[in-house]
Order: structure tokens, then sequence, then C-alpha cells
DNA sequence: GATAATTTGGCAGGATATGCCACCCCTTGC
DNA sequence: GCAAGGGGTGGCATATCCTGCCAAATTATC
């Protein structure tokens, strides 16, 4: 029931992953198709769920948010109950842009994001490792950006 | 030059990393003023770099990119002739979609994505340990995402 | 090679974006 | 307290764009 995805539409999200404003007539001649069928493919994209969502992104720094910090996590026990209640605490904390369980060496990774150092340990020491079942963590602090890309590797 | 930000400037913000598609008369009713004034102010964001661009977000598993990695690495020296070698390669591999520097317990951290494991694997093997300056690797697989967001925590 | 299904392109109506100008509010200076 | 100035707002006119419909073309199927 998913539709394939041919070249056209490859270079549709390509497109449209650089620009998620362009205007259809613009991105029509950009792959190739005159607005009409552009258009709904677009909608297929969008209806299939192939795109999830168009987001402005921020300039971090510039509102005051000049920290992200990569958070691994590890639990006291891993039992599924103790799990769902992290989630769902982590879920409403709007610092945690970003949380996931794994397996391996931790049991979860997280992206963080605040104002600086202090407001973040403000959150670690008042929030993170408070909820029950956090054992321990460990941040790693980016200091500089090699990479920072929001395009998926098409093809 | 970066003008103050005040509470309508926010709304917009907040509005806009929900839905980066929004019409501005749309924009304009949700923040609470007209068009023209609203239309002006998303400008100023975008000319002054607080909104750094608009993208479409994937789902990655729909279109073949199923898994998604986070690699910490250990470079062998951290002289910075070393680590811009790194940084031009890593900058040019599409799977490699964030790569940071960081000091502390490791000397990078990135984030990759594949079709899946066999796809990671080759990658590390072929392209990312082949790097001269890469000493060794550790891989944080998530297994299942708790929060993915693109909102910053404005406020 | 003919038919059917899918996709494309063009067109018309409606909605939206854009630029300009007058008005309002708030501040500044007297 | 009052007048002048500046920034922000709202409304309007034009141009552009989106949207849905239908015919034509392309592709696939038999």
């Amino acid at each position: 029931m998913p539709e394939a995805i041919d070249a056209i539409d490859r270079r549709i999200l390509r497109a449209l992953q650089r620009n998620g404003r362009m205007s259809n007539v613009e991105l029509a001649n950009e792959v190739g198709l005159s607005p009409s069928p552009c258009l709904r493919r677009v909608r297929l994209l969008e209806e299939s769920g192939v795109i999830d969502q168009y987001v402005a992104v921020l300039n971090g720094p510039r509102i005051g948010l000049g920290l992200t910090v990569f958070v691994r996590v590890w639990f006291k026990t891993q039992d599924a109950e103790i799990t769902q209640q992290f989630a769902e605490t982590v879920r409403k904390f709007p610092e945690v842009v970003e949380c996931y369980l794994t397996t391996g060496e931790c049991d979860a990774i997280m992206r963080v994001v605040t104002a600086d150092l202090h407001a973040y340990w403000r959150f670690q020491a008042d929030h993170l490792t408070r909820i029950p079942s956090v054992q321990s963590v460990k941040t790693d602090v980016p200091m500089e950006t090699i990479k920072r890309s929001y395009e998926l590797p098409l093809l």
C-alpha cells in the first residue's frame, strides 16, 4: 500500500529537506514537472507518511539556548514498568529534545538543550537524577559542530 | 543588531517549529496579529538568523532508512590538523547526519542513519574506521524512540 | 498492436503573499 | 503637560500561488 518512491519523488524529498517552504511552482521547476502533478506528489508523500512534518529550524544560541548535551542514562532495573515511568517523565521535559531506549552499554540516550552549563546542571540535579528509575548518567558535551544536517541519505 | 525577541515572536517561533509550512494568515490568527505585521516579523526572524531554515522531516523507516546509530569516536591524537582532516571527511558522508567534537570521555559524537544494521556495519568497517585519525569507536543503538522533537525549549 | 490505467499538463476560480501608505501608540525632549 | 519623532500595526491593491477539474499523453497490460 505504500506507493513506490521513484526518482522524481526522491528529487522532491531532497528539495523539501533543504527548503521546506519552497513554493510549489519553484519545486516543480526544480524536479522537472509542471505544478499540478508536482503538488499531487507532495500531497501523496504527506498523506502516506513519508513526509512527517515541516518544521522551522531555530538557531539555538540566537535565542539563548546555546548548549546541547548528549546524556547516557543507566537504569536501576530494566523492567517494563520502570521504563514506562521513565519515558512518561522524560516526555514532559521540554529540555529533552530526543530520547531513545538502547540496549548495550547504557539503557537510554538523550539530547538535552539548555541555555548553558549551569542550566544543564540544574536540570540534571533537580530533574533528571531524581527520576526514580535513573541510577546514573554520563554526559558528553559537544564543543564544536562539525556537521548538522536534516537531510536523510536518500538513495 | 539582534533585535530583542518579545512574546509575539516567541509565539511565532513556537508555531513555526510545529508547522513550518503554516500559511501566514493562519500564523497571524494564532499569534493575534494581522497578516502584514506577522509576515514582517517572520522575515525579520529569518534575516536575523533566528530562523535558520525550514525543512521537511522525513519518516526514515518509510524510505528504507530505519536505523539510527549514535557513535562515539576516539582519536589517535587530538592535534588540530588530524581533527580538521576528520571533520572534512565526515562532512562528505551522507550517512553522518550530525557530528560534534567533544571534550571528555570521547573525542567526537555522531549520529549515523542507514537502512539497517548490516548497512551500518559496512559504513563503519569500510569508511569510518578507515579515517586515519580514528582509533576506535563505540556505538549505541536506539531500540525504541521515547521522544523526538524539533522544538527548542523556548522561554 | 490495441486497450486500459495511470500520470501529466493546462486552465479557472479562489486564496494567499507582498509592498505600500496611513494610522496608532509609545517614547523622547522641551 | 505637550508636541514631535520613531517604531509597530492594520488595511488595501496587485501579483503570485494553490487547488480542483478535465483532456491529453504516456505507460503498462493483455
